[in-house]
RNA sequence: CGGGAUGUGGCGCAGCUUGGUAGCGCACUUCGUUCGGGACGAAGGGGCCGCAGGUUCGAAUCCUGUCAUCCCGACCA
């Protein structure tokens, strides 16, 4: 991947925008617009509301929405740029089919899982009772692609992305275009001789998507992230930091390391030693918690080893009882504790639930002493299980496992153990990190720092796949040795409707959108205060005119209504720059107006076109 | 799938308790007056009251079922 293109990428923009748009003018009397005053009932969030007042999107139905001429002209916008950025790292553009067989699916393990059950895929029997289904991602496509195309290792390496819809069922679509059914994608996917390869085009991406999300005008910040069900070893997310976000980060205030909760490490705060004694038992009646155990007892909660009863499901169909040790001041990270299982079992981990009373019953196990259980629990209390496994995995969290001296549960009713110590228990479990990193711990990077929290939406990530895909869909290169060898794979995906909906959420006031101007639907909106004053229908049109002369993306407000409607709708749709001809019109002055800081400069009709001219060319790109 | 809520014109809602054949605000149309921050007046148009069944002389209203949407959770490249 020789990066020729970098010389494009230096007068990628205002060079290469016009080519993209039909339309770079547009008067809003023919632009179909239509703006809501009340609030939308159902929609919960900020960003959601003022793209359907705005008049941007309209739902179809549940997680479909219909992108509007305006909304359209945002998205078309980010896809620029994300072309132009995708083209200058040297990656190829294709479009995939957005049905895709079921065989393909079946060859990479995934068509149960997506399909079956709580599946996310959309699928469907054609004419002939073939099953198809509508894409959520591309691998099984272009990994088969490649191939069958890619012979050589000499042909390597080689990105290959597309923009288009892709379609998940989702057990829970909300907040408008930030989670919903259908949806706009680029998804890229690079192709490697050797593992060393993908990490630098894995680089090169992860530079390419800051530039892409700065030119976007939103802030972002890259996050260690789980790979989940996608697989792979290093990935990344891109996160808009906004309150609305559905996942928690956590960032060290220096920057030196951000991580998606679900995978975030850190070092956990230090527990207060226990005095070394003779173990005993002692009386907890009423105990259960971990809260009342310590009050009752004059205990910290790291002085003790919290027990958690799970099961878990194979994809081989076993159902395995875990018993996990946590340290009693720490939380389970079930991810982190999927991960583990499956590295462990070297299987995939379907389901992972917590052990009840019911499911004991259904097991046709009598009642265990919730609540004093502690790590060493007989294995015979498995021995009637009608399907589970009939021995415990037992695994510990590293807080547990470095306890010297700790209280557990002495697996009877209302009775725990003090002054216990792993010997005595049968050793310690195998030992990995499953606990929940949180705020205020330290950073693993700097111990001074402290893990902040905040929350996120997530817009970019990208993977080092490595040779899942390869390897199951049998693709193969021939390698410099003449040997046969799967690909080394990465991915990178951006959600093109989401980072538009992202945007808004971090760019807007009570009036409505502030459109960061390279995203915004028009750079410059012209609002002819009156239309009934000739003079300023007059000035209005030929600043429309000029600007358009001038190849800036304008909208002029020629509609018959009140000055006060028009300014309220323009605040509204967030044009970045306003010029307002009104009474000034009259001695050839307008006025100018920036958006998002509503400062306001009387200006002629020339020193306006020729401030716009420069503010636009500097802020764009 | 579990918990909660809601379905009445394009949008926001009232009416339902106590059954009598649908109303308000915004939007839309026409006319007039207004005209720099969502104007005013007058006159209009538009509703299978989510759907199906039941009770009743009569159902938006009561009963049963069903569907849809939204919220919380589970789930989720």
């Amino acid at each position: 991947m020789k990066n020729d293109s970098f010389i494009i990428g230096l007068f990628y923009d205002r060079c290469y925008l016009p080519i993209c748009f039909v339309f770079r003018s547009m008067r809003v009397s023919r632009l179909m617009l239509v703006t809501l005053r009340d609030i939308p009932a159902d929609a919960e969030i900020t960003s959601h509301q003022l793209l359907l007042r705005g008049g941007f999107i309209r739902r179809v139905t549940s997680g479909i929405y219909a992108y509007m001429p305006l909304m359209w002209k945002v998205l078309k916008k980010i896809t620029a740029i994300v072309q132009q950025e995708m083209d200058s790292a040297g990656s190829l553009q294709t479009l995939l089919p957005q049905l895709h067989p079921a065989e393909l699916w079946e060859k990479s393990g995934r068509w149960q899982g997506y399909t079956a059950g709580e599946g996310i895929m959309f699928h469907l029997k054609d004419r002939q009772g073939r099953e198809l289904g509508l894409g959520p991602t591309h691998e099984e496509i272009i990994t088969n692609l490649a191939g069958e195309i890619l012979h050589s290792y000499k042909q390597l390496p080689v990105c290959l992305y597309q923009i288009q819809t892709k379609f998940r069922d989702e057990i829970r679509p909300r907040f408008g275009l930030m989670r919903s059914r259908e949806f706009i994608m680029k998804d890229a996917y690079s192709f490697h001789s050797n593992e060393s390869d993908l990490k630098s085009t894995y680089q090169r991406m992860d530079n390419a998507y800051k530039t892409i999300f700065s030119r976007c005008g939103i802030d972002t910040v890259a996050v260690d992230a789980d790979s989940g069900a996608i697989g792979g070893a290093a990935s990344q997310e891109f996160m808009v930091t906004a309150e609305a976000g559905e996942d928690l980060i956590l960032i060290s205030p220096d920057g030196s390391y951000a991580a998606n909760q679900e995978k975030a490490v850190s070092i956990p705060s230090p527990h207060e030693p226990l005095p070394e004694g003779d173990p005993i038992e002692f009386n907890t009646q009423n105990q259960g918690s971990i809260e009342s155990l310590c009050l009752e007892n004059e205990l910290l909660p790291s002085q003790i080893i919290k027990v958690i009863l799970m099961i878990v499901q194979i994809e081989n169909g076993e159902i395995q009882p875990l018993i996990l040790s946590l340290r009693g001041d720490q939380d389970l990270n079930e991810i982190k504790l999927a991960n583990v299982l499956s590295s462990l079992l070297k299987k995939d981990v379907l389901d992972i639930q917590p052990i009840t009373s019911e499911k004991l019953k259904s097991e046709g196990l009598q009642e265990w002493p919730f609540g004093s259980i502690g790590p060493d629990l007989n294995d015979n209390l498995l021995e009637k299980a009608k399907s589970w496994n009939k021995q415990f995995l037992r695994l510990a969290d590293h807080t547990a496992a470095s306890l010297e001296y700790f209280v557990c549960g002495a697996n009877k009713k209302n009775s725990h153990r003090n002054f216990v110590n792993w010997k005595l228990i049968g050793g310690i479990p195998l030992t990995f990190d499953i606990r929940q990193a949180k705020e205020g711990e330290a950073s693993i990077t700097d111990k001074s720092q402290k893990l902040k929290s905040c929350r996120g939406i997530e817009i970019g990530h990208i993977f080092q796949l490595g040779t899942k895909y390869s390897e199951s869909l049998d693709a193969n290169f021939t390698n410099e040795s003449g040997k046969q060898e799967p690909f080394w794979m990465g991915c990178y995906g951006i959600g093109i409707s989401r980072l538009a909906q992202a945007a808004v959420e971090q760019n807007h006031d009570n009036a409505g959108i502030c459109w960061p101007i390279s995203i915004a639907p028009f750079e410059v909106i012209i609002v002819i205060a009156n239309m009934q004053v000739k003079e300023q229908k007059d000035l209005g049109e030929k600043l429309y005119l000029k600007l358009k002369q001038a190849n800036v993306d304008v909208l002029l407000d020629d509609r018959e209504e009140r000055a006060g409607v028009k300014f309220k709708d323009a605040d509204l749709i967030g044009i970045p720059w306003r010029v307002v001809v009104g009474r000034d019109a009259t001695s050839g002055k307008v006025e100018l107006i920036k958006r998002n800081k509503r400062e306001t400069e009387l200006l002629n009709i020339e020193t306006a076109i020729r401030k716009l001219k420069s503010e636009i060319m500097t802020n764009d790109g």
